[in-house]
DNA sequence: ACCATTATTTAACTTTTGGTCAATAGGTCA
DNA sequence: TGACCTATTGACCAAAAGTTAAATAATGGT
């Protein structure tokens, strides 16, 4: 376990080859030290669970356990700063204006949002501690479907409808809201595979890959609800 | 705490109202009791994660947390032998004659094979214990994705041609297999929302609903890669 | 009925881990 | 430079949790 540790030791004052030590161990300000925390804890907490020790988190930060308190009262408290700091900064408004707006085509709407979606969303920490929440309280994964529920499904099942010319005005019924959650399932799918399987989808680096793959699974999911539901 | 404790408390042993004890203290032979821990450590750790400890899990069976270490070394011991029983009594080799059966259409294939996926697959403890593993050690999600991989994939990517009135000879692209896996992760992700996320997707009584589900989506995957793979 | 076997418990040990608190020391300002 | 502020540390605590060993008590065979 010596091995592991020792390769986390601190960034701030580090020891060369020669054996003389760089001091520079300086205090930072509150405001700048909390963000550096938090931002690790999110890391952190992302890679190893909410069961993750304190000690590990803050020998990654180069200083001692004993710190956190300084900034946050708990453990808990932490982690709820890390829930919310995940769940507010993913979450974009702009998709409700995105599906909304009357300028695009649905099938244009679907595949915008869902890339965007996919490059926010279906990122290492978000997915993983989402899920992580799901598995023990559920303090996110709650809110964050209910968001999705309200704000988005509706809108999708709207513009579902629109393609296919059939009226907008009734409530989505549980047959169209499953077939919806089929295409949204099978994206959220990418993320599982890769940052809980570990998978090596495609490559990062060509987004046309990802651009493809959502279009296939648009135009498939479109065109078939044309066929299902006419 | 206590509350929640003493709900759990040995079904051996029970005090009646009257205060009166039932001893019923009866010694297991090996194999009864081991097998009754096994059942009992999956169930477990599936609901609190490997991390969940060996004196909440006893109290469940009614036992002193130290009788665990007549029937297994160590806790890792015990977690590997749940990932072993997991793994394996779920893999059906079945599905792999299913989808070869020459008196089937593949539409046929794809809704059989589905069906009884998500029957077998996506339960309560094979869900959370997959995703267990993927989060941390990956230990029997590499093994569950690479029979995936090896034995299912390339026969459906099979049937899905033959649907299309393609040739089966060559091996299935990486655009194939990513809209297969669209189709599959849809899927998947109703066990997510179900065992993870705690959804109500629908009654469990109503095994139909759950057909119809599957029934929709491998009509629209196999229609749109016609279309798609022309 | 007695004895050997072994399933099960009791007690104790060790390490881990969240948390407290007084002491230390870097930085700033007069 | 000296004094104050506070970021940071080191020593320590208590509870949690994995593990061990000896003691106890069912059970089955003779």
């Amino acid at each position: 376990m010596r091995l592991i540790e020792d390769s986390f030791s601190s960034s701030d004052s580090a020891e060369n080859s020669a054996g003389t030590m760089t001091p520079a161990k300086r205090r930072m300000n509150t405001v700048e030290r909390k963000r550096q925390i938090l931002d690790r804890a999110i890391q952190f907490f992302a890679k190893h669970g909410m069961d993750g020790q304190l000690r590990n988190l803050t020998k990654e930060l180069g200083v001692t356990h004993t710190l956190l308190y300084h900034y946050f009262p708990t453990k808990d408290a932490l982690i709820q700063e890390v829930y919310k700091e995940v769940f507010e900064s993913r979450w974009k408004p702009e998709w409700e204006a995105l599906l909304d707006d009357e300028r695009l085509t649905p099938e244009e709407k679907f595949n915008a949002f869902y890339l965007d979606y996919t490059n926010t969303v279906l990122t290492y920490d978000f997915v993983r501690i989402l899920i992580f929440s799901g598995l023990s309280d559920h303090s996110i994964s709650d809110r964050f479907f209910e968001l999705l529920r309200v704000r988005l499904l509706p809108r999708l099942i709207r513009e579902t409808r629109k393609y296919c010319n059939r009226s907008t005005t009734s409530k989505p019924t549980q047959r169209e809201l499953e077939f919806l959650m089929g295409l949204h399932g099978g994206i959220f799918y990418i993320g599982m595979r890769r940052w809980i399987y570990g998978q090596a989808i495609y490559a990062v680096e060509s987004p046309n890959t990802e651009q493809e793959i959502i279009r296939d699974r648009v135009q498939s999911y479109l065109q078939s609800a044309n066929s299902l539901f006419a």
